[in-house]
DNA sequence: CTGTCAAGTTGACACTGTAAAGACTATTCT
DNA sequence: AGAATAGTCTTTACAGTGTCAACTTGACAG
């Protein structure tokens, strides 16, 4: 747990107006964040973000380079948001079952509370993959991931390879993420309930686990 | 303006050069392909497009309408791939768990051999989700994979509801499509071996299958 | 007061998507 | 047959984009 909050809240607004800005990376993250939740990644603009930070079309630059440079920085403050939500969920709680059900409702709270960061986290054309910033930040998230994982093979299936187990219930969250609104479309297409998806989360991770202990 | 053909690029399979194209929307389509393959989604350009498929920047809104239209369109052509894919994987297969798996086997066949379309299908932000094709065809994919699983969970365990099952597995395919990079990139790094996403995605059915004949 | 440096600005360039209007061809209608 | 029409593609135009280079502003160390 880092000493200094992960990201000041997304509703902090910027300073009054000086010539240096005070402190203007965090707005642009902000107005970036804006802007994909509008418009949407394909139509993600610089400038924009840029106008809506109150700053000049190129200011951005001084502090990121590009474009790609202030998504990553973006992916980087989603994955430790990741890191937090997911070990805030799992904290009081020892049953390793429960506890790696918490996890995965910590990653759809995440996707949920900032589903720009999220969009952005895993886009290897949009993020500068090598920036260690960017793969430290991962390497966290994963962690904390494959420690509730082992916890559950160590106890119930200790033949089975953690690392192959943890990568599973992250793709399937991740895919859950992104597929979500196809599955609720269809399903409402068919008259079918439409769960939520946190109820979707906590049963794919309940069945992943079953899956764990066989055998 | 000479009488000269106005496209003569050599480097197009398609037809001698008439002023009618012949099959400009496929000729696009594969364009597009190559451009996304080269540059990524995040740097897609229509005029590029046009540009490699010889033809002048303002023709593709004739047959597409706009950028979203002939994304779409891919998206549905990468739907049919995968559908076709999915039910030759399973051609000639009986067993109940191994027909799952060669359904997963050709999802990650669809996703190596057309990954320009696999990276559009699922971008709800880049693609027209009410277009009547791409429902259709995403649905025509969707049962395949639904039929698959069914024929585990009817044999192996009733109780569960198939289309969760179906769900789960589409997402962790998905998943893992999109996060393979990653996770290949962190093996390395550890100087762990790098398994191969094919050795991924039917350790990942099989692990599914545990799961579903649990309980 | 002077240098220096980081932070923002302005202006420019080549490029993008989209729209409107014109040019060409094929087909259909009389 | 010849004319009208519909479909296909081109041209031109416009606003908006990312990035670069050159300039200005403010703060701070000596």
């Amino acid at each position: 747990m880092p000493p200094t909050p992960p990201h000041p809240d997304p509703t902090t607004i910027l300073q009054p107006d000086r010539y240096h800005h005070g402190d203007l990376p965090n707005a642009l993250r902000c107005a970036a964040v804006e802007v994909i939740n509008e418009k949407g990644l394909g139509h993600f603009s610089l400038r924009e973000v840029a106008r809506r930070a109150g700053v000049s079309h190129a200011a951005p630059a001084h502090h990121f380079g590009d474009t790609t440079g202030l998504l990553t920085s973006l992916a980087v403050q989603g994955f430790d948001e990741l890191t937090a939500e997911m070990t805030a969920a799992t904290a009081g709680i020892d049953d390793p079952e429960e506890r790696l059900v918490a996890v995965g409702r910590g990653y759809v709270e995440t996707g949920q509370r900032y589903p720009a960061h999220c969009e952005v986290m895993f886009r290897t054309d949009l993020v500068r993959c090598d920036d260690p910033a960017y793969v430290e930040a991962g390497g966290r998230a994963y962690g904390v991931l494959l420690d509730a994982v082992r916890a559950v093979t160590e106890r119930d299936n200790p033949a089975l390879v953690a690392e192959d187990a943890a990568d599973l219930c992250w793709s399937a969250m991740q895919g859950l993420l992104v597929l979500y609104p196809n599955m609720a479309r269809k399903r409402a297409a068919l008259g079918l309930p439409v769960p939520s998806l946190e109820d979707r989360v906590v049963r794919f991770t309940r069945m992943i686990i079953d899956g764990l202990r066989a055998r």
